[in-house]
DNA sequence: CGCGCGCACGAC
DNA sequence: TCGTGCGCGCGA
């Protein structure tokens, strides 16, 4: 006999759990995971609606309580319908629990407030006849999409475009063409990917008939967004990666724009890839996938290159721009050269002259802080954070602060093992580079964005334009000033010290390198005037900094993807990673143990299945919790699949587990 | 959410 | 003693 697991269409907390029924045999075959089912319900037996999201032959609940369904509405069809068929694949695919992945899946089923609804975005100055103006290339990439998608053929689009190339115009052009067939179109964007001059363009297109969500949003203005979107009301709806699971009539297409961006990873239960989620519910709809970046993922070129994808490339800017001159600066040869500062000689000459000429710069680099640690030149102690197997990052207020729990606490006088007084900070951060610019150049005005400048909300937009109005000179910040936001009067980006993202030491440190460096220089003239992008670095042959400085995607992919398939790596292998996290050291040393010997013991004999640890974290204590992993590489997806199973029902008394398939970081 | 059970109070 | 009104708890 077969049941059924029913979540109840009703939004209320009360009720949001499972339900056990019947599966009547003479309709069984009219019923799977995410159908539409009828059956009585409560006391009075009322028949009510919900959808199934399990089906199993041994009933959890007492038999002689368990009620029959009565039957499939309409096809059992629902839009809901196959977002519980997604969420059903996420379980399958990532772990964790079906509930999990439904409230991934389904996040407002709770109570839903009736609110007036504030103005969304604000009201803006419009050209009236939006005319979609495209160069030829742009338009034979939205020809070809045409082609595929009236003859019902949805594929997935892989559109590598240079920074200015015109990869939103090619959206636009394809959105339209499936919005004037009767489809809706979802665009996902990063975390904060959404610049000001973008919304403009999409509201001039599709005027009421497009919303953005945000994270800023309450949950009650992104059910609104929802609830229009699954009447009907909208042709597109923006947003981050939530966005992907919006309730659509008749969604037929999925663009994702910065498809290498790291924010389209869940950093919670079930951590699923928002690129690859995205291919399934166009496959469950019955729509196209578009990617878009300057730098695609090692995983979406593989793809293309095999055919899977088709690759669609835009390798010339759209307007008059011009790609910024690229150079790398050795730091080797400035020391050599008795040059001692952060700054090397060729930087200092630009920003002057960038600031005799009125024009603005930006400089970037990786790590925020003033040193990134500080430690006894006598002795070669290192002061650590008392819960955290980190050294302090020194900031210009004289604390040493923990990045990973936030301790504080004032920086010594002298070293707290050997009392020596000679102890010092080295390493640079955000904080050095502004005072070295102060000391070097006392007249500029600076601006500084990374986290701890953007610690409220309006903070990340006030920066930006002060910056853009001209309030500033020169711009310092981590990454977070790479992403997004052109500012033509930009006409100088400094790269501090391209190596710092290298040595994170894990196996896609040379990609984030290469994306982070080709984003930086994308920065530098997109107005009118020309730009100078200047790398420095002490690694100047190595590959991702060599091929960044050239511009040159083809050869780092090349280079990166050796490397990957000699070390087994994703793409070239799947891998997944468990990480085991106690207060106490015995007992996850010992469960990381135990579950590695299974893992071993369940893929014995595979030659081409690894498991690789137990061992200690990177970071072996964060927050004085004790960190071990263990690694799991194999060639096939079931495989990893299977394995990833047996790591996820695991079980150990004061231990959490968490399982990351295809990890973006290392743990 | 929506139903019905059960308790409480009022009318006969 | 019976009828109704409302609040709470539960639903497989």
């Amino acid at each position: 006999m077969a049941y059924a697991s029913i979540i109840v269409d009703i939004s209320h907390e009360a009720i949001d759990r499972v339900f056990e029924y019947e599966i009547p045999e003479p309709i069984a075959d009219l019923i799977s995971v995410g159908t539409l089912v009828e059956f009585p319900f409560g006391n009075s037996n009322k028949v009510r609606t919900g959808y199934v999201i399990d089906i199993h032959e041994e009933p959890d609940f007492d038999p002689e309580k368990i009620k029959e369904i009565c039957g499939v509405p309409g096809k059992g069809l629902a839009i809901e319908g196959n977002l519980i068929r997604l969420a059903a694949w996420m379980r399958k695919s990532y772990g964790g629990t079906m509930i999990s992945a439904l409230k991934t899946v389904m996040p407002v089923k709770e109570r839903v407030r009736k609110q007036e609804t504030k103005t969304e975005t604000p009201e803006m100055e419009l050209e009236k006849p939006p005319v979609l103006s495209l160069t030829d290339k742009q338009q034979s990439l939205v020809d070809e999409f045409c082609r595929d998608f009236s003859n019902e053929d949805y594929k997935t689009y892989l559109l590598r475009g240079i920074t200015g190339s015109g990869k939103t115009e090619v959206y636009i052009g394809c959105m339209k063409q499936v919005i004037a067939a009767g489809g809706q179109a979802i665009l996902l964007i990063p975390e904060i990917g959404l610049t000001y001059q973008t919304i403009a363009r999409l509201k001039q297109h599709f005027q009421d008939r497009v919303a953005f969500i945000n994270s800023r949003q309450s949950k009650g203005e992104k059910f609104r967004v929802f609830e229009r979107a699954k009447a009907g009301e909208l042709d597109v709806v923006v947003g981050p990666r939530s966005a992907l699971f919006t309730t659509c009539k008749n969604l037929k297409l999925i663009v994702m724009d910065e498809e290498h961006d790291g924010a389209y990873k869940s950093d919670q239960t079930p951590k699923y890839h928002t690129r690859e989620v995205a291919r399934k519910r166009a496959e469950l709809e019955g729509a196209s996938v578009i990617l878009g970046s300057a730098t695609p993922t090692m995983e979406s070129y593989t793809q293309a290159k095999k055919g899977a994808y088709v690759l669609w490339e835009l390798d010339s800017r759209a307007g008059d721009g011009e790609l910024s001159d690229v150079t790398l600066v050795d730091m080797r040869d400035e020391l050599h050269m008795g040059n001692r500062s952060i700054l090397s000689n060729k930087l200092s000459e630009m920003i002057a002259d960038r600031l005799s000429k009125k024009q603005q710069v930006m400089l970037f680099i990786n790590r925020r802080g003033y040193h990134s640690f500080v430690s006894c030149r006598e002795c070669g102690e290192s002061i650590k954070c008392p819960r955290c197997d980190v050294t302090l990052t020194l900031h210009a207020n004289g604390t040493l602060m923990c990045h990973y729990c936030g301790h504080t606490e004032r920086s010594p006088q002298s070293c707290p093992k050997c009392k020596s007084k000679l102890i010092g900070g080295f390493g640079t951060g955000t904080e050095k580079v502004e005072q070295e610019i102060k000391k070097f150049f006392p007249a500029a005005k600076t601006l500084r964005m990374d986290k701890d400048t953007t610690t409220k909300k309006g903070d990340h937009a006030r920066i930006l334009n002060a910056f853009m109005n001209k309030k500033a000179d020169i711009l310092i910040g981590t990454q977070m000033i790479v992403k997004g936001h052109d500012f033509a009067n930009v006409t100088l980006v400094g790269i501090i010290l391209a190596d710092l993202s290298l040595f994170a030491n894990d196996f896609r440190s040379s990609e984030r390198t290469f994306d982070l460096l080709v984003q930086a220089a994308g920065r530098a003239g997109r107005g009118e005037l020309p730009g100078d992008v200047l790398i420095q670095t002490y690694q100047p042959d190595h590959y991702a900094i060599a091929a960044a400085a050239k511009q040159d995607y083809e050869g780092f992919y090349e280079m990166e993807m050796a490397y990957r398939r000699l070390l087994r790596y994703p793409p070239a292998y799947q891998m997944f990673v468990t990480l085991l996290v106690s207060e106490d050291y015995a007992r996850v040393k010992e469960a990381s143990e135990a579950l590695a010997a299974s893992l071993k013991e369940a893929c014995e004999g595979e030659k081409t299945t690894m498991v690789i640890g137990p061992g200690d974290a990177t970071i072996g204590r964060i927050n004085n919790l004790y960190r071990r992993v263990i690694y799991v590489k194999c060639e096939s997806e079931e495989r990893m699949e299977e394995l990833r199973e047996i790591a996820d029902a695991y079980e150990a008394e004061n231990v959490a587990l968490q399982v990351d398939v295809n990890p973006l970081l290392s743990y």
